[in-house]
DNA sequence: CTGAAAGCGCTTACAG
DNA sequence: CTGAAAGCGCTTACAG
């Protein structure tokens, strides 16, 4: 047998060659006319060429676009966990929008893991992609390598280690204190305070906006209780912090929720154990999923508009391609009762 | 200003070519070497190429090579709604399997529409994928060609509309079939069936084994309530399904819900009307997301292996790709009380 | 109005 | 043990 010819072309896969044989003409000018270019070419050569081209059903392929540009149209988003229903929502909003723009993602889930974020980073690089996306992104060796060469990034919902850098996301300090006001206002003076140990600086941020804005309005930061819990999942976080909150003080009035997955996890301890929400305790929230409305009508939550993020982002990419210096979207918050 | 220079290059970034002159080689040795085919090369010759691609930074374009080899290792999913988080969950699945296998996933949120998909499948044939994943695909002029072509395609959820090809998911029918019988054992022998007017073939199976059965067991069809509503949200649809239903009959003993979001929707009625879940109203649905255990321990529900698709969806990707028949993954389904 | 040619970054059969 | 050369599919400055 004899040894195979080299490289697998796709079956049934034209190339412009095979049009430009087909019609008769150069490839230069079946990628001009391909392209939109028809101009320059006589109205007969163009359909010619449009001729050929459906009688062969050509199909340009990129590939070879990108390596001749230098640009492949494609962006990485690297997500901490799609599980995540707040996360989902980004990705779907930014996936639209990218597609509108002309671009498409690729999705990674990065399990909130710095090994498997490099491993992600290397792979995309690989892939040539032109813009990430890092939605809750974790400190780690070759992002800080990709920061430093200045490769176009931009953060979304936690901020770059520095601070620096492109930036999509809320105020979550003011989205903290504005969870206490809501606490404060139902009459709930010394509240607790729901969150995961390792929290990341937006987490912390949201939690430090809270305490500060109780301790304004009165109650010393001692008598806040706090409820932590180690863990990646905020769902057992929720349960597990309150679960040992509720056994050495019981139920507080009112408790405030990192996230809405905290809440679902404070939650569910709730209803083991016949807490009412919120009449024995009012659950508040900062994150505000558009389910939170059909599931957790028990939640009052800090709303981030998840779904605005998407064009928000690829705005900041777009920016950063242009040459401008990067900027930071934050987005306006509401609560809702 | 004279004209610029033809491709742009990223900055800083090297090629095999670089490569080569730093180390004094040509390209085919330091590629050999940079893709592990180190033996046959000399020891001296292995090592002047590593130290120049650490000196460099090199990094390989994987653009060269799957232009070369006509192989992306990129997979394309198309999923009908990321916001639901059954698709989110089958996507992250899904996205960690081909991680494994060594590829990467491009997503596209066809938010069930025709010519979404159509746009999508033509954008990823453009980006030269090499298979993809159709979770909930909706018929469409381009996927038919795809399909007439033999384009590596896994369908999930619901199969194909000839039901050929390779498909991953549960026997909906009866799990259908199962939902009746725990609403039967729970007492409730004239039950209500919630689904969407305009129905996949999976959901219609759904509801026929749902039907099926429960005339098995005694109760005449016409005497099974049906609830339906138009529209593409589950949630919503549950929401006027049920509205309509307990405005003409009242509340039933029990609910059938074709899916999750189905049942969301209905048991915000039920919030909104003081109807208490289960005690007036068993509701059971099929899908079963692991939310469900969070936020909604008033629901039963047939539990689909979503955790365990992507595995199963890369297995049948790797069949077809190796050029055998494509075959079909049911997995099997739980009733959870 | 049109085409020849170079080149994007890689791989690989082949020759030595 | 190593390299020259062809080629994957496209784009584009340039020449005519």
């Amino acid at each position: 047998m004899k040894t195979m010819a080299v490289p697998r072309r796709l079956p049934g896969r034209a190339s412009l060659a095979t049009i430009a044989a087909e019609a008769g003409v150069s490839m230069s000018t079946v990628s001009r006319i391909v392209n939109g270019e028809t101009g320059r070419a006589s109205a007969a050569t163009v359909e010619r060429v449009r001729r050929a081209v459906a009688a062969v059903g050509y199909r340009p392929n990129h590939l070879g676009r990108a390596l001749r540009r230098g640009e492949t149209q494609v962006v990485a988003m690297l997500s901490a966990n799609l599980d995540n229903p707040v996360m989902a929502t980004i990705a779907a909003s930014t996936e639209a929008a990218l597609r509108e723009a002309g671009y498409v993602m690729i999705l990674c889930d990065t399990h909130d893991r710095a090994d498997l974020q490099d491993e992600y980073l290397r792979a995309m690089r690989a892939q040539a992609v032109q813009g990430y996306v890092l939605v809750s992104s974790v400190p780690s060796r070759e992002l800080d390598a990709f920061v430093r060469e200045g490769t176009p990034i931009v953060f979304v919902g936690r901020p770059s280690a520095t601070g620096a850098g492109a930036f999509v996301g809320i105020d979550n300090r003011q989205a903290g204190a504005d969870a206490a006001d809501y606490l404060w206002s139902r009459g709930v003076t010394e509240p607790a305070v729901v969150y995961p140990t390792q929290g990341s600086s937006a987490t912390r941020a949201r939690v430090a906006g809270f305490c500060e804005r109780i301790v304004a309005l009165g109650t010393p930061e001692p008598r806040i209780l706090k409820a932590e819990a180690p863990g990646l999942s905020h769902l057992d976080v929720g349960y597990r912090a309150a679960r040992d909150l509720v056994a050495r003080a019981g139920w507080p009035r009112g408790m405030m929720c990192a996230s809405d997955q905290i809440a679902y996890g404070v939650h569910r301890l709730a209803h083991e154990t016949g807490a009412r929400v919120p009449d024995d305790c009012v659950l508040v929230s900062i994150d505000g999923s558009a389910l939170n409305a059909w599931l957790a009508p028990w939640l009052v939550s800090v709303q981030a508009p998840f779904h605005e993020f998407g064009p928000r982002i690829v705005e900041r990419l777009l920016e950063i391609w242009a040459g401008k210096p990067p900027t930071r979207s934050i987005l306006p918050h509401r609560l809702t009762a």
